[in-house]
DNA sequence: TGTACATCAGTGAACGCGCGTTCACTGATGTAC
DNA sequence: TGTACATCAGTGAACGCGCGTTCACTGATGTAC
């Protein structure tokens, strides 16, 4: 869970829990850290930089952190708190018109969630996908609830013969995981093809209804 | 087009063509970079790193790149060189059995493509999502010919009515790439929820086909 | 075929900068009585 | 309510390292005659 996770993490290196006056200095640095992100690489972000931002020294982030990398995890697991918003849309009906309505909710909501924390959303599938533990579970915390949602739906469209039983369930769910991460990621360059947000609301829900349920509407 | 850049770039800094002896040590730095992606991350990759790996010195690396980021831009070239083999599985027809075929034959492409670049096309697809032209126009130029050609079969499906009219085809076209791309990325994580190779490749290649013909078997 | 010269390719060594990191310290806040 | 003390939080200043970068130079290769 992140949470506990969040909650685990917030101690000094040395392990002291911390007061509340060390807690918005920490949150301070990593929301320094996170603006940062926003303009410019992580390649080009040092420790010195995140202490000038905040104002405070160099010494001061070690208290909190190992290194920026550290952060990063910090904000990733931040970031993932989000989306138990993204998880209040998607339990309930995918019959007909609702599902479809469900399914644009949903994409809306993850557009949203990526525009947010665009940068880090990638750092932590970067992150991820080098194999590093902590993105990794990060990541599946925060999504394997929507897979298994997924994959549960699948399942059962497909005991309706409405979808082959060549298809892995858990792997279509991924599959509908990934047109949501990637599209979220990258929405805006599609603009200039001229497509606007909304069509790629739209677009995104038709298949993930159409691969939810295999209806042909 | 890829290879013209290639073709273009391939001058000293000073902007001297080459001749054959260079080129070799241009390619021995790009390999040497490659392999380093390989086993860390582009943060803890230096130009020192580079020439001692290939045995050189500094002072030869910037007779050849501006820097080791301009080194992946080169990587990222090179490894679109290879796109034209999935292209050549694209044309041609998508009814029936021989379109499931098709589509098979293009995951497979794709994953094998990721296995052997992941480090690169990583970068690169993180590089165009924060903006960076270079990325961008690269997979652009890798990319762009199958998503037109899955935007052109989508629209088609459309007409026949198999495809609901909501559907944008371009981005529907850029969801399948999306899914191509994502699961090439992370199919290995998947094996750990007891999912084979095989199994990506036959779910991603029902849903493609699917998705571009709009039949239901 | 040999020699002289031009150009190509590669390098040793050095410089300086800026970053990561730490330590001994100061100032701020809370608490006991 | 005031004073003394303990703990929390933050920092100034410094160190050293390693990297990026460059320059003047050497060695390798090609070419003219």
């Amino acid at each position: 869970m992140a949470k506990a996770e969040d909650i685990e993490s917030v101690t000094a290196q040395t392990g002291r829990p911390l007061g509340p006056r060390a807690l918005k200095t920490r949150e301070r640095l990593m929301d320094a850290t996170a603006e940062l992100l926003e303009e410019r690489s992580l390649l080009d972000i040092s420790v010195v930089d995140i202490a000038r931002k905040v104002g405070t020294s160099p010494a001061t982030f070690y208290h909190y952190f190992k290194d920026v990398e550290e952060v990063t995890v910090h904000l990733a697991d931040r970031a993932a708190d989000e989306m138990p918003a993204v998880l209040d849309l998607i339990d309930g009906s995918w019959e007909g018109d609702a599902g479809l309505a469900r399914a644009r909710n949903i994409v809306d909501a993850f557009i949203s969630h990526w525009d947010t924390h665009h940068a880090v959303l990638q750092l932590r599938n970067l992150g991820a996908d080098r194999g590093d533990k902590r993105f990794i579970r990060i990541r599946r915390d925060a999504l394997g609830p929507v897979l298994d949602r997924f994959a549960e739906q699948i399942s059962e469209a497909q005991k309706a013969g409405h979808l082959p039983a060549s298809l892995h369930p858990y792997i279509a769910a991924a599959a509908l995981g990934s047109i949501l991460e990637r599209l979220s990621a990258y929405h805006k360059e599609l603009t200039h093809f001229g497509a606007s947000r909304e069509d790629v609301v739209e677009t995104c829900a038709i298949l993930i209804f159409r691969t939810l349920t295999g209806t042909n509407s």
